[in-house]
DNA sequence: CTGTTAGCGCTTTCAA
DNA sequence: TTGAAAGCGCTAACAG
């Protein structure tokens, strides 16, 4: 059986001072003087008693709930979801907050439902996230509160809103980095060109920036890209047709960047396909970090979108006392593994 | 700026009628009578002031918060744990409820941490989560109080607690027949097995009931395995070490059962790497469609963890009226994709 | 059929 | 240094 919970009251008359006193003890008041008898009898009473306070009720007076609202579009189809979650756990169990979580599933009939769900539960700021790095409108209902945008940016010029997002641009330049340094010059090729991607903000803010940083490095050490592949979807299939298509060409691709990993796994198939030998004969670059970089054979050198790190940064951009407007970019680590070599020379 | 939140009190105002009125009709009372125009009157003033009540508030009142508590102990590290959210999300929010979720990492301290702040905010019912299939034991902080086991089982039998998990042996069935339906009989092999998964019931149930109803499969039809491998983890790169030494043998397999997909995903690349072609060569098959299922080439066939549909179940157990101990067990439909063709007459 | 009143558990004036 | 009392917004007895 559920034992009754215990409330303050009882704390109070087993420590036989007054609520007040039990109240301003607990919280470690310190404009107020206690005596160190009444704090140590309150703090007693409380272990014995195994008191827990009512968050509830505390909010009813305060309208803080330590509780923080997680609205995202979708939570499900990626691991990254998870990871952008995880690191908001962890920053809010150290800051003794709860998170509360919804999907909208890009519904706005939901979205709606959403965030009133969460307003009714006097949730003390918002954390609105989107799957893919974009520029998003946030209903207005949510103007005027603590939020806090992820892998997002306010699309409202007049309304800057603090957002955290990957810095694809510098990982794009570090990609392309990587091939020169290991001393590719020809045969660069590019999959997963999507000019409604690169265009769109409200697509996509990754592909644009990837590529700017990309064709910066090539740029600056004067090397154009020997071949491009279009890609509709950003998925293992189209990696694999793409891939296939640049294969098909007079002159044999000696490295590969691949704008996220999904497409480099299906790039591996068709490499492999076609007698070809990452690494050894065609160099892969990518990013994302997906699990997938780990499981391939030879791994995948991959610039990683640092989800966990974001969603961190998230809360505690919400949490802090003082209201910002930063735009945050959190660098994308280069994850080295086997799947760069120097330019074969047959 | 933010409008101060509109009361019920600023309701009964407007409308002209007390509280108890207002708030008999919002909550849809039928136990008592309303004359019309009351009814009229408030819903008309709810409506235009945009009212919302204060689930705190309430919550005080009838200790009910609408709220319910997701503790698992890894969310991030796969795709299936947003699965499994997800199901829960869409279950709550259909019947008004809202998750508020906490990740223990497997530790202790975390998890007393996490389940007091849970408790702190009066959640109606907790959902206990494991990402493994296994038994558990439950702290005795979450006992006497509503409960769901998701993807796990009470390892206490005095005290059997209501639970979700997938239906292991039925896909072991339906996994070797999918083989023996196709003809093959000589030269399958199994890829993963794994004596401490198989033997303990804290660290997987999956394994051996995976087993077990592949072992009847093919007792019903007088097959015998031609092979096993053994695989400590099942992570890809075992998959692969798995299946070259499978492969080293004197006799060459004609199917494989992988007891998950990343096993596979590694089974893949060693058949790929000794020149054999998956389903013309050697059929596959697996447990869990994982996304990297479909992006094999050929798409890999395989029994599909339900954590949707379990997510959603455990919601929906935990919210109903009467208390049950209900074990039950999702069925794992079979998703049938390239890897499986007649055997070779080579 | 509707209103008055009390009280959920807590924090916070204000007074002693 | 401590306590009494009010009140956050709501629901539920109980009258009327």
């Amino acid at each position: 059986m559920i034992r009754k919970r215990v409330t303050l009251a009882d704390v109070a008359d087993r420590a036989g001072l007054s609520k007040t006193t039990a109240s301003m003890v607990l919280n470690g008041r310190n404009d107020v003087r206690l005596s160190p008898e009444a704090f140590r009898r309150v703090l007693a009473a409380a272990e014995e008693l195994g008191y827990r306070p009512n968050v509830a009720a505390r909010s009813l007076r305060t309208s803080k709930t330590a509780t923080i609202a997680f609205v995202s579009d979708i939570v499900a189809t990626t691991r990254f979801a998870g990871d952008m979650i995880r690191g908001a756990l962890d920053a809010a169990r150290e800051h003794d907050h709860v998170l509360l979580i919804a999907e909208t599933q890009g519904d706005e009939a939901i979205e709606q439902q959403a965030i009133e769900a969460m307003l009714d539960r006097q949730v003390d700021g918002m954390i609105y996230a989107s799957m893919a790095t974009r520029q998003l409108s946030v209903p207005t209902s949510l103007l005027g509160r603590p939020i806090v945008l992820l892998n997002a940016t306010s699309a409202d010029p007049e309304q800057p809103l603090p957002s955290i997002r990957p810095d694809d641009g510098a990982a794009g330049y570090a990609v392309a980095m990587a091939l020169l340094r290991s001393g590719h010059r020809e045969g660069i090729v590019l999959v997963g060109r999507n000019e409604l991607k690169e265009r769109d903000p409200r697509v996509s803010l990754a592909a644009g920036a990837r590529l700017e940083g990309i064709t910066r490095a090539l740029a600056e050490h004067g090397v154009a890209l020997a071949g491009e592949a279009f890609c509709e979807e950003w998925q293992p299939e189209e990696g694999y047709a793409g891939m296939r298509r640049l294969l098909s060409g007079q002159s044999r691709p000696r490295a590969v960047i691949c704008l996220n990993d999904r497409l480099a796994f299906g790039a591996y198939q068709a490499l492999t396909e076609a007698g070809l030998h990452v690494a050894d004969d065609v160099s892969v670059v990518s990013f994302d970090d997906d699990a997938l970089a780990s499981w391939l054979r030879p791994g995948l050198s991959t610039a990683a979108l640092p989800h966990e790190q974001m969603g961190r940064a998230a809360v505690e951009l919400l949490i802090q006392p003082d209201q910002t407007t930063e735009q945050r970019l959190t660098p994308m680590p280069l994850i080295t593994r086997a799947s760069i070599a120097a330019p074969s020379t047959d």
